[in-house]
DNA sequence: CGTGCGATGTATCGGTCCGATACATCGAGA
DNA sequence: TCTCGATGTATCGGACCGATACATCGCACG
């Protein structure tokens, strides 16, 4: 999942990874915390060995302009390659299971502006029937178990059920208004892309609600 | 977490991995999708190492009952010990900041009825706390940092902080009606505990949402 | 009558990710 | 001047997951 949102955002910029960290909580802060420091260099150095990104030297500045006040400290630039964005063009389009989990999930829309309609409703499609299995899930426990539990248990399942209704109802909304046509996708900076960020098309619609 | 969830059920019940897992899976489901055997079994075995949790013969049946039918398959049933009990209350009351993330706090949540009134205020604000946090964040993206995201980026965090408000709000019911004296707790099976389930005292509300 | 399939049951292995920790620089304010 | 918070890179141990392997049991379907 990590490798997937790396290689999404170094596709809008060439970054370092505290700036990488940065962008991918603003960008993920809805479904989750914040990614460490502890996943993120050991990730960055798996995909620079398998060539899907590289390190770009931070501004050598033309060697002489300020020759190294204090010795230039050492940022690490990243910056995706053409296989890199094979790659990611290949992660967001095939759908497994961990597709449809929350995490999961939730990257892959945060990338819906980079993924074409037919995968959007594909996943859209593929997180509905999920959500709606553990929907099932919980009001079997809350039917046929529920004097086996105490108060407070059956008050987070109902909490539980109640956010998987709301989730269901999201994502019915989310579907109809792809299939209407209306449907953005990111025209792609390309290999030429000098710091151009994106900000695509018509919205996906206005509803609200969850926590993924 | 799976090592207090874990010392929790056995409290109720002595139980094998298989039963565990399901009754997991039960009381856990509307806050994670299944724990896997990957980490129960080895959970079990350090849990077993510390002392915490004993193994305990299945039905060792009088020996001559039913001699070995075909060898007697071999289930593993564990109990858990003084000392586990102990391990339990200590890990039920102390409050780290993992007590507050969504997984902790459904965990912690789930066995309110085996935690004083005290400790579950104090879990329920700090939650609140947390979700309060998350909120502000959400607000501020898409506040100051909306035209740098694309369409559905902001659709998810729309999502993500409607949710987070949901969840305040239920919070702010629990924590009400926490105060206001109706306070289950159960009564403890205690060591003599012949498989006795527990349906606890008076629920905490009635109120809905979420999905941690 | 068998035979195969789904539930029950225990277990390991590699891999992802987290939390704590360490260490260094920089600019701003006390 | 000195400290503090933001910036910045990095590692280590541990928690947890997903895939996989393997064995038994009962029952439904041919």
């Amino acid at each position: 999942m990590l490798e997937l949102a790396i290689l999404g955002l170094l596709q809008e910029s060439p970054m370092h990874g505290y700036e990488l960290r940065k962008e991918l909580t603003a960008k993920l802060g809805a479904i989750r915390a914040a990614i460490s420091y502890g996943s993120l260099y050991p990730t960055l150095r798996r995909l620079q060995a398998a060539g899907w990104i590289t390190e770009a030297a931070e501004t050598p500045a033309t060697a002489e302009e300020v020759p190294a006040l204090t010795s230039r400290r050492g940022r690490v630039v990243y910056k995706i390659t053409a296989e890199g964005k094979e790659r990611f063009a290949q992660l967001i389009a095939q759908a497994g299971p961990e597709t449809y989990d929350d995490t999961g999930f939730g990257v892959h829309f945060a990338f819906f502006a980079r993924t074409d309609q037919a995968t959007r409703l594909r996943i859209l499609e593929g997180r509905r029937r999920t959500i709606e299995e553990r929907r099932e899930g919980l009001r079997d426990v809350l039917g046929r178990a529920a004097e086996r539990l105490d108060a407070y248990t059956l008050e987070l399942q109902r909490h539980g059920l109640d956010a998987c209704e709301r989730e269901v109802r999201w994502l019915e909304e989310l579907i109809a208004n792809e299939r209407s046509g209306r449907a953005p996708t990111v025209p792609q900076p390309g290999t030429a892309g000098g710091r151009r960020d994106n900000n695509s098309p018509p919205p996906p619609g206005e509803s609200r609600k969850e926590r993924p």
